[in-house]
DNA sequence: GCTGAAACACCTCAATC
DNA sequence: GATTGAGGTGTTTCAGC
């Protein structure tokens, strides 16, 4: 789908994303009116950006503490042999309570971020993680207090 | 605003929250098609939700790759003294490039999760953090390849 | 308290220029 | 990309449970 999605984004594209990470829910009139372009148009312009890849959906961010998902932690891997990134991402992605998975530099190999009800139900995802066959040993690190977390950096790299 | 917002949730409000999760856009008919309500009714849900603070807010799900930002990386902080979470707050979130910062347990004092263009523009975000009072040295995790990432586990915990 | 129904205003969306 | 027009949706108000 968004398989070579580098569709060059010009200024009106990046207002508009820069208008929809902070308000999702924004009707195409008021990101025209924010951006100078007319309802229709920017209405093509936020489909184009969707199907290119660019903006890959729109959900609601969650204060996870009221669903009772009150414990967080980094969780290391260390791995024998070279398990694919496929294998990877398709065994990890099974687990529910492992929210975000990455191959990394480092003693470990892979790098999750977990969430949890409370301690008794990550130590049974920990488990259910030693249990993976590639798996040697893990390695947690504790979220005691999230400070604070956002979407992406406001605006363009200063490289760009 | 949302101070003690542990306003209890009932089978509907989760379901909502499932829904918006899933697409942050979805309109107040299809909502409350979805979960038996009428469109009125799921809009005062959703209202209050946001009122609330269970939902914080609807964001646009960027690929950030096409943005500009390809280099990705955790980096620990180990700090002297007892830095206070309010000033580790302050002083982190006027950092755009990190986008996530939490106090945790083990060796180190804080993780974060720092967005930049390419390694070059990693490098000056390193030495801006190193020049922190508080931050005595940093240990850097690149990420390789991002697996997957998801918004938060499906549905309830299962010791709810 | 909550809900559903109706009314109006606004927006979305396809076609056209 | 803007304008138009028809259709649909969001939002409020009101009454009922």
């Amino acid at each position: 789908m968004s398989a070579d999605a580098r569709a060059r984004l010009d200024a009106l594209d990046e207002k508009i994303i820069a208008l929809l990470v902070r308000d999702g829910r924004a009707g195409y009139a008021a990101i025209g009116a924010r951006v100078g372009l007319s309802a229709p148009a920017a209405k093509r312009r936020v489909d184009r950006l969707v199907g290119t890849g660019a903006i890959t959906g729109f959900t609601a961010v969650i204060d996870q503490a009221v669903l009772g998902w009150s414990t967080e932690a980094y969780v290391e891997l260390y791995c024998s042999g070279q398990p694919a990134p496929s294998l990877l991402a398709r065994s990890l992605a099974a687990i529910p309570e492992v929210v975000s998975a990455s191959t990394v530099t480092g003693d470990a190999d892979t790098l999750l971020r977990v969430r949890a009800a409370d301690v008794r139900h990550f130590e049974r995802v920990l488990e259910r993680l030693t249990a993976l066959p590639y798996v040697e040993r893990t390695r947690t690190t504790l979220v005691l207090s999230p400070l604070f977390e956002r979407p992406a950096p406001a605006a363009e790299p200063p490289t760009g």
